[in-house]
DNA sequence: TAATTATTGTTATATTATAACATTATGTAA
DNA sequence: TTACATAATGTTATAATATAACAATAATTA
């Protein structure tokens, strides 16, 4: 269980509100919500996403600059992150599809490049917006 | 053939640089390259870029906000983009993989949502940097 | 305890991207 | 070919995202 990670204090309250925010959440979003909590700096932030992205509790959406909790309990698939974006609603999801990702875990390109880790972002319309 | 648009004086600046980069460029790099040729501000880059990505002559490499041509002269993955990005060296070359297309294109997440693109970024290291 | 490593605090600055407004060029239909 | 619509350009200012550099403190571990 390499997420049981002990967070330090900054991280802690960094990891707190992008878990509670149920939505994919800014960087200068996060420094505003922690001001009042004395986390004064945009660094202080970058430096807590950083380490949390590394551990895996947290990813970054590349294509909005913005970050949510992992919501894969099971951590297994902390460095191969794919997300679903609602192109009008902006709604993020998280895909858990097991055979999605050991299919893209075991991808191997022409040059025979083994990868580490990938991310794939899915755009399209949710439910919602599509009946709209 | 979509792709065989005509491109208006400033998009056709851009997007010669760009193929004749070799590797992915940022927008202020494409910036200081054509001023002598009289684009002088950063919006002109911008939206020269945002036209090429939406007709399919570039990408953007989320990962590194940086701009690459596509290399899928077939064009017909404009809007499902792979790449391969070496951690190492940062060489970045677009996977062209047609059983990998095809899965994601037709790729369904649970909640039945189809998606219009997707892209997809896997990290590693290249050949060359494997063996140092 | 001393040495090492991770974390924090702080100021300044770099990098990436868009808003708002005015103008010119191009395409299209009557 | 004129009127209308749409796309592209030019320009200034500013917003949003992210890191450099340096100093201090806390946590870990030999």
């Amino acid at each position: 269980m390499d997420k049981q990670q002990i967070l330090s204090k900054n991280q802690q309250i960094i990891f707190d509100i992008i878990e509670k925010a149920k939505e994919p959440i800014k960087a200068y979003s996060i420094l505003f919500n922690v001001q009042k909590k004395g986390i004064k700096a945009p660094l202080q932030v970058y430096r807590a996403l950083d380490k949390l992205v590394e551990i895996g509790k947290i990813h970054k959406i590349e294509s909005r600059n913005s970050f949510v909790a992992c919501k894969n309990s099971n951590c297994q698939i902390s460095k191969a992150t794919a997300f679903s974006i609602c192109e009008s609603c902006e709604e993020v999801s998280e895909i858990s599809d097991s055979k999605l990702s050991k299919y893209l875990k075991s991808f191997q390109n022409k040059a025979g490049m083994k990868f580490k880790k990938y991310n794939l972002e899915f755009f399209g319309l949710c439910k919602k917006c599509s009946i709209k």
